[in-house]
DNA sequence: CTGACTGCAAATAGTTTGCATGACG
DNA sequence: CGTCATGCAAACTATTTGCAGTCAG
């Protein structure tokens, strides 16, 4: 479809991996959300147009993306992983309510200084990060005006 | 023992929760470790001091120290948490190596700005942090010259 | 054509729950 | 003594693996 797609299939190609319709699905499904999706709601939102598709495949295609670095994985609490398209130069940052678990994305903020010295003082090769905050949200605030 | 150990059994005695052996093992094992221990790793130290103990007492310790937000869980690859004792002003970041799983600490960094501001413009009390780099370690760099 | 991919079912790993017994306070 | 905690076993959830049939290239 769109052009970031199109590199997404090459890179895929490029790497041997074939481009099945199920593949291109999920690969859609995850595109076109802005939200973190866990496996089972990508499974949900890939079987309206594709409802043979099983979740194995899911799991496969999400293992493939990650190792491609072209979605990002996330964990949040309890046995809870979701993804994220990898948008290019776009940080993932994330401010977690641990009341209702709201999750709101944050991207303007900069590690670079601090990866690069990181990574120096470590002999330590930097591929990406994880950056999450944790605490209540405005709306969890105002409930409990007393805790 | 200690007196951060007694400490955080008067917190638990004033939230009415009742001073066990087996709590008392474990809330130990987990003071003296400055590594994240997993659920299993703290069953397996705290059965060579209480060989009786069971996993589902290590799991429900777990909740309520997290929920007294005295221990700080953390989530890593795969279904896979860990724990480590939140200790006051002191951050516990990571250098996670995606090849060998190596967690390299490090803790002189300083969030604070970022964290008032982001505070600040989506009026979110900020509890606590989690941030970690991904990447390879010195060793998995050398060791694989060739990708 | 042929190796990679899919989907099913079963296996595994991690975590939670129900319940009878036991122990802290 | 009453209530909360423990430990067992079983239930559950999330994820992985084995395998035979299927399909992209």
């Amino acid at each position: 479809m769109k052009y970031i797609d199109k590199k997404i299939v090459s890179i895929l190609k490029q790497r041997g991996y074939k481009i099945t319709p199920q593949r291109r699905t999920v690969l859609s499904a995850i595109m076109h959300s802005h939200e973190h999706l866990t496996p089972a709601a990508i499974y949900a939102r890939v079987r309206q147009e594709r409802p043979g598709i099983g979740l194995v495949t899911i799991y496969r295609t999400l293992e493939i993306l990650t190792k491609l670095d072209l979605i990002c994985e996330m964990h949040a609490g309890g046995s809870c992983r979701s993804y994220l398209m990898r948008r290019p130069l776009e940080h993932h940052h994330h401010l977690i309510c641990s009341d209702c678990g709201t999750v709101i994305d944050f991207t303007d903020c900069d590690l670079s200084e601090l990866e690069q010295r990181l990574s120096k003082e470590n002999s330590f090769k930097i591929n990406g990060h994880l950056l999450d905050f944790m605490g209540q949200c405005r709306n969890c605030l105002k409930r409990k005006v007393r805790g």
